[in-house]
DNA sequence: AAATGATGTTAATCTAGATTAACATTTACT
DNA sequence: AGTAAATGTTAATCTAGATTAACATCATTT
């Protein structure tokens, strides 16, 4: 089990003893999945949330429509999860699936009242984590209704300028609202502004 | 000062002592706003967390070409900050305006490490309602990229019945990423279709 | 009651981005 | 290497929602 990501990770956040981070290590599952493979499928309920130790994962939720949407990406020291579903222990209406072959920590619903028992400090840590992915979630809202298509491209390839090398723009696309073929359109427009 | 609707509030997350009570009120303060007052703006750093007791307040921010965008609004038994303000101590990008004379009880940046300190179980506390909070952000990410302007006003107008009364429909307009005149061409169509 | 400001409506025109469809390029598999 | 599948591009047309502007209604103050 590769861990030490996770606990240099823990360690911006909130300091652990060796045998703390020992009893967190006993209580956590390391998996691989395969480029392809779904950690989540829509009207599962969610039981993990996952750290990536390697590899990416796409969120994403299909419309009435058929439409696919992706809600975010993860990459290495990212969490991946529809935490709605993990909870409220209902079924999830976000899928999670591997877009290479991934690595995860996973901590199960089941195990993680005895962490925080346990591990008080980790109640906030979590909360840490929380706070932050709000404030992103926040963000990205008054992203969307401020920013043009075009702009909101230019902020994602710069805020996550490795992410876009290792996904297909027609997800980036979906992940930012629009199509492949107007983003396609953004992309020339940019090539020729220079 | 009206705190007990806090109280009542809280439990429904965790049980407090008469002890932790008694040591959370002495713990936060408690004000009112008259209608049109600021609660924060927009460059001040965020010194507070607050529980709506009653009255109604807008949280929105302004962008480059001057427009108004509402991200939220706050009504009894919620919550209002600019949370990414308040949990880095950096100015704010929101403002926080009241629409109605507004009662607040409000945990100020200094004193909550000490409440947390105290009574663990606000560590707690406050990752259930932040969890909370990122689950709606996130379910609202997914609802601007998946309905019509129509849609996310049926929306809104189902899950708020009593907030829609309250609120002038320029604002609704506003929340909802649409100019007031679209929102009035959505509102004869709907009358129309009856 | 008149006047002022705030809120709401309607209609004409405009535009960012969607849709469709045909084609180009890259990648992966036999 | 050759083929099929996945990904990306271009251009024509269409549409949800924006913009502008004129007018209507409601609330508040004097």
């Amino acid at each position: 089990m590769k861990i030490q990501p996770l606990l240099d990770y823990i360690r911006n956040f909130v300091e652990l003893t060796e045998k703390e981070e020992a009893f967190l290590t006993s209580k956590v599952s390391y998996r691989k999945y395969l480029k392809g493979q779904f950690v989540i499928q829509q009207g599962d309920v969610c039981k993990y949330e996952c750290f990536v130790i390697s590899g990416c994962t796409k969120t994403y939720f299909v419309d009435e429509e058929g439409q696919e949407h992706i809600i975010m990406f993860s990459v290495e020291n990212w969490w991946t999860s529809d935490i709605g579903s993990f909870i409220t222990q209902t079924p999830a209406d976000l899928n999670v699936q591997c877009l290479e072959n991934t690595e995860l920590i996973m901590f199960s619903h089941d195990d993680i009242e005895d962490l925080y028992a346990e591990i008080p400090k980790l109640e906030r840590l979590f909360r840490l984590i929380v706070e932050r992915a709000l404030v992103a979630s926040q963000k990205r809202i008054i992203r969307n209704f401020s920013l043009s298509a075009k702009d909101r491209y230019l902020f994602f390839r710069n805020q996550y300028p490795l992410i876009e090398q290792r996904i297909p723009q027609y997800m980036i696309a979906s992940y930012l609202g629009i199509t492949k073929e107007f983003l396609s359109k953004i992309k020339s427009q940019l090539i020729l502004e220079q």
